[in-house]
DNA sequence: ATTATCTATAGATCTATAGATAATGC
DNA sequence: ATTATCTATAGATCTATAGATAATGC
């Protein structure tokens, strides 16, 4: 039954990165540690070897998927050095993000949910909007005399409207708000 | 133990009214509906006669929610005629609001969970969301070509800020992006 | 000897239902 | 007679813990 200290560890990885993804998709109240487990093989009576508590993996989870997230902003960035925000916005205001909770933006599949958690689990939050805050402001750096806070109304824009596109039934109306939400954030920066 | 159908009547009303808040107080998944109907004064057993299900009960309080929500929009804009969005982002883009989950925006309260309930309550979500947009349009309807465009950047910047100055434990950080959204709103529609 | 994982379980809570009760509505 | 609400409960699930097991690490 037991395995290595290696193993062991590569277990509570898989574990984090399982939880990163099975809590966005169900939120951190929508799914429980059986099936968390389940999720990286093992079963329910490892887990509090692993971590201390549900919330301990909460916070660790979301910093996971936060770090995540913003790998994947920096990586469409260089992809894209000509059109960096271009970039961004082309596969966060998507229709195919839209229906992509489990790997997608962890701020619009969980922030509701992460405003009810305790301190750690906003640590985990606050640390990766600060990181997309740093990509943001190098994107516009070129722009006028208040890139931070410039790099926060992008943020704010192309969160709240991934999350509003998916809390409508007509499709039409959230490719909408993700259109429009594309718009603001080109005139953002050329403004 | 009856009471007239009047009296029912109004003990429904009453358990919409407070799952409504309690909802967003603590989502959809973090109350039972023990406390729900202790909430409204009366105990878990007289829930089915008033409701098909909890996800009933969530449709309906969502619906309560989000029209409660574009009346004090409607209210802020009436009361400031001169400069209905500026009244409009003083209240929605506070530090008040942000610690008011209760009786705040239910989109940004529930919007992480809402985007996981069923066709329902999406269905409330996507009619309040509609006729804040309606009511938004109205303010800047005097801007240019595409009003309604304009109006869901609007609104996914406010509701986009106000939920991530939630999910971060610096209150200076929070206060910074209901700054920038504010900012930005003004700009959106002076541009 | 230590320990990562397993099975099993405690105790609480969840949604939903059943049957009793007591007041309404006819 | 009907029915809104109550108490009680079924059956499932939740977080967390306890003790057994079997392999690691010294």
């Amino acid at each position: 039954m037991r395995v290595s200290r290696i193993q062991a560890e590569q277990n509570r990885q898989t574990v984090i990165d399982v939880a990163s993804r099975l809590f966005r998709e169900h939120g951190f109240d929508g799914i429980g540690l059986k099936d968390l487990m389940k999720g990286a093989g093992l079963t329910q009576g490892a887990f509090y070897k692993q971590f201390a508590s549900k919330e301990d993996l909460a916070a660790q989870a979301s910093k996971r998927a936060m770090e995540s997230a913003a790998h994947r902003w920096a990586a469409a960035t260089t992809a894209n050095p000509g059109d960096p925000l271009g970039a961004v916005a082309a596969f966060y205001l998507s229709m195919d993000h839209r229906e992509e909770r489990m790997d997608g933006c962890p701020v619009a599949a969980l922030g509701s949910d992460a405003a009810r958690q305790g301190t750690d689990v906003k640590a985990s939050f606050e640390a990766g909007i600060r990181e997309h805050l740093e990509i943001i402001g190098r994107m516009i750096a070129a722009a006028d005399g208040e890139p931070n806070s410039k790099a926060m109304a992008v943020l704010s824009t192309m969160v709240g409207a991934l999350m509003i596109s998916r809390v409508v039934n007509d499709p039409h109306l959230a490719q909408a708000f993700l259109d429009s939400a594309t718009e603001q954030v080109r005139d953002a920066v050329t403004a």
